[in-house]
DNA sequence: ATCCCGAGGG
DNA sequence: CCCTCTGGAT
């Protein structure tokens, strides 16, 4: 994809949605780390119906911790990967309280130390909740930008590395959100849906019918 | 490279 | 049945 396609590519996705968000459901910064957390190898579908239980119990570090490893564990059953997951995250609050005052820190240092958030997760937080132009790169975005030929790479880190590069700096931030609600409805992992695709005329992937 | 790990879709 | 879902730790 060559640099006015990539122009025309975020142009046509933020006619479609101006106003791009999360699908996931939070109230604070901390419920967005939280959920973030959870919603690894998961759906926010899932994470949500999580979330929804969890959340009016426990939506602070120490009401998490107040709910002891079994007590999380029995809100969160349902994702995948819930165990590691719900240690994790106990792990994650103890530091906060212990090093942070309670609070999410906006640094990526201090976020890649808490256990269970790594890179992506880092990314995330410093973009939906600080407004930081980061390029946060998970299964959609990854499938997005190589299929699409927006930022090929090898790894996620390559691919974000190049997502900087290649991404207009008035893009940035909402870009997050428009890769990844297009890779979910529209450029899917098994059957992209071309027909419908609102950006097939910019992307390498989709077969064009030669002008003329 | 491997493990974790439930739910939903094809 | 198999694949996929806003990955991270070992």
């Amino acid at each position: 994809m060559q640099e006015q396609q990539i122009q025309r590519f975020f142009t046509t996705l933020q006619a479609a949605n101006p106003l791009p968000a999360s699908e996931l459901e939070y109230s604070s910064v901390f419920e967005l780390l939280a959920a973030v957390l959870l919603s690894a190898q998961a759906t926010d579908v899932g994470v949500n119906k999580a979330t929804r239980r969890l959340f009016p119990v426990a939506n602070t570090p120490a009401r998490i911790l107040a709910l002891g490893l079994d007590g999380l564990e029995a809100h969160i059953r349902t994702i995948g990967l819930y165990r590691s997951k719900a240690r994790h995250l106990i792990q994650t609050c103890e530091i906060l309280l212990a090093r942070h005052g309670g609070q999410v820190p906006r640094s990526r240092e201090a976020l890649e130390a808490l256990p269970g958030v790594g890179r992506k997760t880092a990314n995330v937080v410093l973009n939906v909740a600080f407004g930081e132009p980061t390029c946060a790169v998970d299964t959609h975005i990854f499938r997005v930008s190589n299929r699409t030929g927006l930022a090929p790479g090898k790894t996620p880190l390559a691919v974000e590395l190049t997502l900087v590069k290649r991404i207009p700096e008035r893009f940035r931030v909402d870009a997050h959100h428009w890769l990844i609600l297009h890779g979910r409805y529209v450029c899917q992992a098994r059957k992209p849906r071309c027909a419908a695709c609102s950006v097939a005329d910019c992307c390498d992937f989709t077969p064009k019918t030669t002008a003329g």
